[in-house]
DNA sequence: ACCCAGGGTCGTC
DNA sequence: GACGACCCTGGG
């Protein structure tokens, strides 16, 4: 992909593989929202930014060369090459091919690792809405506050040490419900070893869910996020409401075994079980009505 | 008013 | 392994 700088913004030259609705709206990140038609803004990578689409072009407005660099080529996962990644999905099974034509913009994003642990406990049994409600004021209440190019007051996400100030009722008095234990004892835990946390981002897939499956809060789905979406772990296949229905609906799947659904997500999908899922996330939570009427 | 679902997990049996 | 409880909010 091709970026150069245009006045204050950078410009990202795109076909069909960078579309901001698409990847902001599949479910992946919650602090991410659209200002107009066109036009998201989010805070990522204790950063504000906001991105423009365009023509064949994405407008990362004020963004220098080196935060390109330095934090949105990976962040945005610009080194993938999405269109041979989408010809290989398609090719799995006919839904997948409709999924990835109607989510051909998805990219999976490469968030922080820690937010996104955070992110996925407050996300278990609970709606999109209220998710990104509760992050926010996650942030608002222990982040670090800053002013953004347009003079507004924003939060970056509270680093480990920065949680460990909350107490479970103050979690609780925000409205964090009985995901505040979790959160609180998450943080203390992470904050206290943080030499064997960050040794996670060595770990292998198993090695890397085998861990992050001790931390309170932490079952199989939200690992498989917390895997995928931030460390990078495109071999794990989250399983949620809407894809147990995709599975039960489109791909025979009905086990309620976990290690049975596994192996079959592992055989059909092999490789591309993160990818995959996210298209046909996003393709079944938009044609939710079609869906539902589907299951006896 | 009441019930149910929402990107599930925990504790208990 | 299966089952109920669980903070809270919005929609039927």
């Amino acid at each position: 992909m091709r970026a150069y700088v245009e006045g204050n913004d950078i410009i990202l030259k795109v076909k069909d593989d960078f579309i901001l609705k698409h990847i902001f709206e599949c479910g992946q990140c919650f602090r991410w929202n659209p200002i107009d038609e066109v036009t998201y803004e989010g805070i990522a990578m204790g950063h504000y930014l906001q991105l423009k689409e365009e023509v064949n072009q994405i407008r990362f407005l004020d963004t220098t060369l080196k935060q390109f660099n330095d934090l949105w080529l990976l962040y945005f996962d610009l080194n993938t090459d999405y269109s041979d990644l989408k010809e290989r999905v398609s090719a799995l099974h006919p839904v997948l091919g409709e999924a990835v034509d109607f989510g051909s913009g998805i990219r999976i994003l490469k968030q922080d690792p820690w937010e996104t642990l955070i992110s996925f406990i407050i996300s278990a049994n609970n709606n999109i809405p209220r998710i990104k409600m509760l992050i926010r004021k996650l942030a608002e209440a222990f982040g670090d506050q800053f002013i953004n190019n347009k003079g507004e007051v924003c939060y970056t996400f509270p680093s480990p040490v920065q949680l460990t100030f909350a107490t479970e009722e103050k979690l609780r008095e925000m409205g964090m419900g009985y995901r505040a234990k979790y959160i609180y004892e998450v943080a203390q835990k992470v904050s206290h070893e943080y030499d064997s946390y960050n040794h996670l981002t060595n770990l292998n897939t198993v090695e890397l869910e085998k861990a992050l499956l001790k931390y309170m809060g932490v079952g199989p789905k939200v690992a498989s996020c917390v895997m995928l979406f931030g460390y990078g772990k495109m071999d794990t296949f989250p399983v949620d409401t809407w894809i147990r229905k995709v599975l039960i609906e489109w791909f025979a799947i009905e086990s309620t075994r976990p290690t049975e659904v596994r192996e079959a997500i592992k055989r059909r999908f092999s490789g591309l079980e993160g990818i995959a899922q996210q298209y046909l996330f996003y393709y079944a939570r938009e044609h939710k009505l079609e869906i539902g009427q589907g299951i006896k």
